[in-house]
DNA sequence: CCCGATTCGTCTCTTTATTGAACCAGAATG
DNA sequence: CATTCTGGTTCAATAAAGAGACGAATCGGG
């Protein structure tokens, strides 16, 4: 069968997918933006079989999102806590179309008590760009 | 083995997973955002196969992502335009980390010249957030 | 030193997903 | 009428993901 492979696609989306798109792999990478470092807390708080997260933390390590520490920690590397704005950017459009009229996200805050913004797409001044404003390709 | 059913998740990624987290779904919905409606485009340009592509196209307007038009077109809805930061953050991750030292990334552009800045999250004043400033849970 | 708990896996077996190919029906084209 | 295009469905084979059992290593008491 061997699916299909988009590692080497010329398209970020594509190779982004291969590296981040698995089942638990964006769940993974949730929690160990809360703080989760060890085997077991993954395992408790996802309720993965050990087995399916050997495998998510041996590919995240491999594809660099993840570091392991001597300690047996997963940290994750600077590659890894860049998929922050990902991450908030799917968190946000979760919160707006996943859920019932009543739902109240959960309040994401600053350390210092600051609301998160919705992330948007800007151009270079800051307007906001919408899919229907791109044209792809050279200039 | 029954696969972990995230789409009653309380958290808005997990659902957002179960929603768009498919092998395949965020490569549709990145054709369709770049303009394609028709199977048969679809099936040539991902290389994906009928049956996989019926799966997801499928999943997709069930779940409101896309919708089918009455002549065979799918076209996303407006849930799944809304997809764009996602997937903008995601393309620029990906050029940022996924491609060799000298990755020239596609040009994005908008349609009057201008340039796509870098999707950030911000506070409500416009000032940086990163993973490490934030603190969840209420107030 | 021995007991038990905890951590971090590996092994086996089952269930699912994906593929590729064949087939099919309706519409358009020649 | 025959052919091609579109948009699928069905089916068998196979790769991958999952659950759960098992296991080695470590650690802290007693």
């Amino acid at each position: 069968m061997k699916r299909v492979d988009h590692q080497r696609s010329p398209c970020p989306i594509g190779r982004g997918v291969d590296t981040i798109g698995e089942w638990w792999s964006l769940l993974i990478i949730r929690e160990a933006m809360l703080g989760v470092e060890r085997f077991s807390q993954f395992e408790r708080r996802l309720g993965i079989s050990k087995n399916a997260l050997t495998a998510r933390l041996g590919k995240l390590v491999e594809r660099g999102i993840l570091a392991k520490e001597a300690d047996g920690r997963y940290r994750l590397t600077e590659a890894g806590e860049d998929l922050f704005a990902v991450m908030t950017a799917l968190r946000q459009w979760g919160d707006k179309w996943l859920f019932g009229p009543d739902h109240r996200p959960l309040a994401m805050r600053t350390r210092r008590g600051g609301k998160v913004a919705p992330v948007i797409v800007t151009d270079g001044e800051g307007h906001p760009v919408t899919m229907r404003d791109i044209a792809l390709g050279e200039p």
